[in-house]
DNA sequence: TGGAACATATTTGTAGAACAATCAAATGGA
DNA sequence: TCCATTTGATTGTTCTACAAATATGTTCCA
């Protein structure tokens, strides 16, 4: 019930993909990162076709850009364009909330939001890098399952987040989140349409608030910090993937 | 600037990838119908792994649905699914002429506007099959254009509705989303933004409205008219594409 | 030294062969 | 008629091969 029927399907394209998108969510791929297909055949062990097929299901979900006899490179954002983004993850996110409001049932879906209170909660204790990264996206899936649209559990996972978690990742943003999450759990919960569509259009925009600020910060104060927007030839060769 | 980044290359998969959907668009391909790869394959006179890479894209665009060891079927949506498609595209419907009736911007989109305008006059005089679904797209393209949201641009057209066009095409609907498509226009031209989202919002309402109704009709008398719901098993057969 | 022009190496784009794994239909027996 | 087996067709996957384009490196000239 958790996974749309496009995605069940377990093929060794499908494993590069995986690959791929737990890679740029545990940090080991950043935003400008050129991927070269032969690189990526070796590490995963399959062969050149595979990572291809991978490489136009990751364009079609907007995590790579491709580009005629170009190494596809991971989606990098611009301010206006991340702006866009969040701006139809608002309205996605307030659709996302509110539906679920409306379909909540506690006999069938009481145990799956404590389950995700628990993980938020373990999250916020524990200080692992993975773990926050799988709580959140462990209460999304609940919050489209509780909800039960399809086609919302399709299309919510290709909204450009990703690419945002990747090239903006502060604690600032991980504690606002956390709040945010228990905030919408608990409207949910309450089955108050309003106030959780409400709860989901305001966490988006309290994202916005914060990325905008820093973008702010950043344009005066030319200084580029470790982890935020890489340049597109940050990798200047287009193996840019290392083996172990 | 009509055409994201991703979409812009021209390589073979895509030749396949666009055949299809141009296919699906003219009603040469219906929902529920299965794509042999070797029949795409000498139809568009390409490659296996073309072919392949092409699948995955529809696949991830939800016009598709694989699973393994079975040939791909074009989506064919069940009537809860439809809602489910429609309420999403409520949301991003909204968001498109909202956002088009705040960047609209005479100088540069004025001839636009009217363009579109023509185009769609066109499509309800002539009564060519693909003319509606060219103006219709354009329609689209054009507002989105105006919005210049590019993750939206993105996003937009990864909706189901290719899907329910192709399921639901009676000329009650077209005749409506003629008048719709005109009204929107009109409210983007005067730069109203709450006028525009209520009138994308309500345009996606009536859609969803006559497609109920339809169902409905449709569950009571058990009568099945030439192009409404193709059951899966419509193509016994997995080589379902003739050659001319 | 700086840069332009060329030559070479690497990478992508594409087709096709080959084979295993699996599914669907036809066949044949009870 | 119904079930089991076999057969045929289709998909899943890797490899090879080569053309086309890009990236890199080197040479040469001002």
């Amino acid at each position: 019930m958790l996974k749309p029927s496009g995605q069940s399907v377990s093929t060794t394209s499908r494993r590069v993909f995986r690959g791929v998108m737990k890679d740029l969510e545990d940090g080991r791929m950043v935003p400008g990162q050129r991927l070269a297909e032969t690189d990526l055949a070796t590490r995963f062990g399959v062969g050149r076709n595979a990572v291809r097929e991978a490489m136009q299901h990751l364009a079609a979900r907007g995590v790579i850009d491709l580009s005629r006899h170009r190494s596809p490179t991971i989606r990098l954002l611009d301010p206006a364009e991340t702006m866009e983004v969040l701006d139809v993850a608002e309205v996605m996110t307030a659709l996302a909330t509110r539906t679920a409001a409306e379909r909540f049932d506690p006999p069938g879906h009481g145990d799956l939001l404590t389950s995700t209170m628990d993980m938020l909660a373990e999250a916020d204790r524990i200080d692992e890098p993975g773990m926050f990264s799988r709580a959140r996206r462990h209460f999304y899936r609940a919050l489209l399952s509780i909800g039960g649209n399809r086609e919302l559990q399709r299309l919510f996972p290709a909204i450009g987040m990703h690419i945002i978690y990747a090239q903006y990742q502060t604690r600032q943003l991980r504690g606002i989140r956390l709040k945010d999450y228990r905030t919408i759990i608990g409207v949910v919960a309450r089955r108050d349409l309003a106030a959780a569509e409400q709860a989901g259009r305001a966490h988006v925009d309290t994202v916005r608030d914060i990325i905008r600020a820093r973008l702010e910060l950043q344009q005066t104060e030319e200084c580029r910090c470790a982890r935020t927007p890489i340049r597109p030839d940050f990798c200047h060769t287009t193996s840019s993937i290392r083996r172990p």
